[in-house]
RNA sequence: UCCUCAGUAGCUCAAUGGCAGAGCAUCCGGCUGUUAACCGGAGGGUUGUAGGUUCGAGUCCUACCUGAGGAGCCA
């Protein structure tokens, strides 16, 4: 293989090439002395053509053989045809066959319709197909927006523990771990940590995994996911929200910029995501009540909605519907948050929160709020939840040494890939998801 | 934890209580422009597991196992 080596996505600059693709094959169709095998490296898709008078009879043999998914080095010119799908073909005049997909085992995962259970079985293999390749670009591009969005407005990336010692908010189950002899549990998060560096570092951020064992099987959760968290000195809940969808808006747009093809390939109605931009609608808790009991009256919503409750499943799903951008929800009862958010100053009995539901139903994808500043409220909090004050000694120093109003939020990756890219469940949204009955690959 | 649904060929699915079937995949043959190619042929089965009803169970009953969707909780 003499030739240069050719990255399938820009094949076009080598047209009138000859080049070695390195890949492995996704499909093989024949017509008579013909050959179509399509190869794939991981960028994209191109059509080879075999002629049987062009080529020796080995190396048409050798691509008539070919089973999918073995892999291969294949070298030939690069041809612009409007018949192709990626508008070049490559015709092949040599072949190197580096593992050749045995008959008697073929590779599991065919070009028809699958079951969940049995692509799940393969997510190893399944990883494989397009979609699922483009989903996982989308995935990486977001997360790099992510953390452009941080870096370029002055964000310290702070990475918090993944073992810790205690609940962060004692609210959902935990993974324990035994910590030499020590019960220790995976992170549900990393905020009560970057409340600490943000102490000490003014504006930080975090990005990395978290873990919840809740008994979930919805397709919003995974017991493994990822989230980005900032967190800002003096900042309050206004200035999050403004945070919040500055964050958003800048993911959408830098998927429409640079994986719009990507996008294509899933099927996502791009034309949606070109309405996201700031500024979002806000409405309050008390607004939201008001709504979803319209929504009752209609027969929109099964159960009657009633002031003081959190918000349920189909309550963010009515609640998104009416918006065509994500809606912010803000300051709900206090009761219903966790103990570390700051009372309201105008209404003590709520909290200085938001939560901001994505549109198309995809629900609740941010979770942020001022936290509580006061030390002896803090405390007071901490014993009202039957949370051990000893575990929380150095987080109640934060209030102790300097404290100041300050505020942040949490975004889930998953659920925000989940939307951008139009999926049905998080789970197509990274590379090996973590469920409830799921372990396995 | 609760509710609903589903387990039949490697995959996707059929089969009124009466002989276990099709498409795809694999193999063999045909076709010089195929687009999840097409046409002809071949091989491929402990119907999730264990019991029960019946002359006879993939089908009906009971329990269990596995999975999916939803609720609660959350991002």
């Amino acid at each position: 293989m003499s030739s240069p080596i050719a990255t399938i996505s820009r094949i076009g600059e080598h047209e009138g090439q000859s080049v070695t693709v390195r890949g492995w094959l996704y499909n093989l169709r024949e017509s008579g002395k013909l050959l179509f095998p399509i190869f794939r490296d991981g960028t994209g898709l191109i059509q080879g053509v075999v002629a049987k008078n062009a080529v020796s009879p080995e190396v048409f043999d050798a691509v008539k053989t070919l089973t999918q998914e073995s892999s291969v080095i294949v070298e030939g010119k690069v041809r612009a045809d409007k018949r192709a799908p990626g508008g070049y073909e490559l015709d092949v005049s040599s072949v190197q066959v580096l593992q050749k997909v045995p008959d008697s085992d073929p590779y599991p995962i065919s070009l028809k319709e699958h079951g969940v259970d049995f692509l799940m079985e393969h997510r190893h293999l399944w990883v494989r197909t397009p979609r699922q390749a483009a989903i996982l670009r989308v995935r990486a591009e977001i997360i790099r927006a992510a953390r452009d969005f941080f870096d370029e407005r002055g964000f310290t990336l702070t990475d918090p523990p993944i073992l810790t010692p205690a609940a962060c908010e004692g609210t959902t189950t935990l993974f324990p771990v035994d910590y030499f002899e020590e019960q220790a549990y995976l992170t549900q998060s990393g905020q009560l940590y970057i409340e600490a560096t943000a102490m000490a570092l003014g504006k930080v951020y975090s990005f990395g995994p978290t873990f919840r064992a809740e008994k979930s099987k919805t397709r919003r959760h995974l017991t493994e996911f990822w989230m980005v968290e900032p967190e800002v000195a003096y900042a309050t809940l206004d200035d999050m929200m403004e945070l919040a969808e500055g964050l958003l808006s800048f993911l959408v747009k830098r998927c429409l910029d640079r994986r719009r093809n990507d996008l294509q390939i899933i099927g996502r109605d791009v034309a949606k995501l070109e309405k996201i931009e700031p500024p979002f609608p806000r409405i309050s808790y008390d607004d939201a009540v008001k709504m979803l009991q319209e929504g009752h009256q209609t027969g929109a919503l099964e159960t009657k909605f009633e002031w003081g409750g959190d918000l349920g499943s189909p309550d963010e799903t009515y609640l998104s519907s009416k918006f065509e951008k994500p809606v912010m929800v803000h300051r709900y009862p206090a009761s219903v948050k966790a103990f570390y958010m700051e009372p309201d100053p105008q209404r003590p009995d709520l909290a200085l929160c938001v939560d901001v539901l994505a549109p198309e139903g995809y629900g609740e994808i941010i979770g942020g709020s001022q936290r509580m500043a006061s030390y002896d409220l803090l405390v007071q909090r901490i014993h009202e939840h039957n949370l051990p004050e000893e575990a929380f000694k150095w987080y109640l120093d934060l209030r102790k040494y300097g404290s100041v109003p300050h505020a942040g939020f949490g975004m889930g990756i998953e659920r925000a890939v989940a939307w951008i890219c139009g999926l049905e469940h998080v789970r197509e949204t990274i590379p090996f998801p973590r469920m409830l009955h799921r372990l396995y690959p």
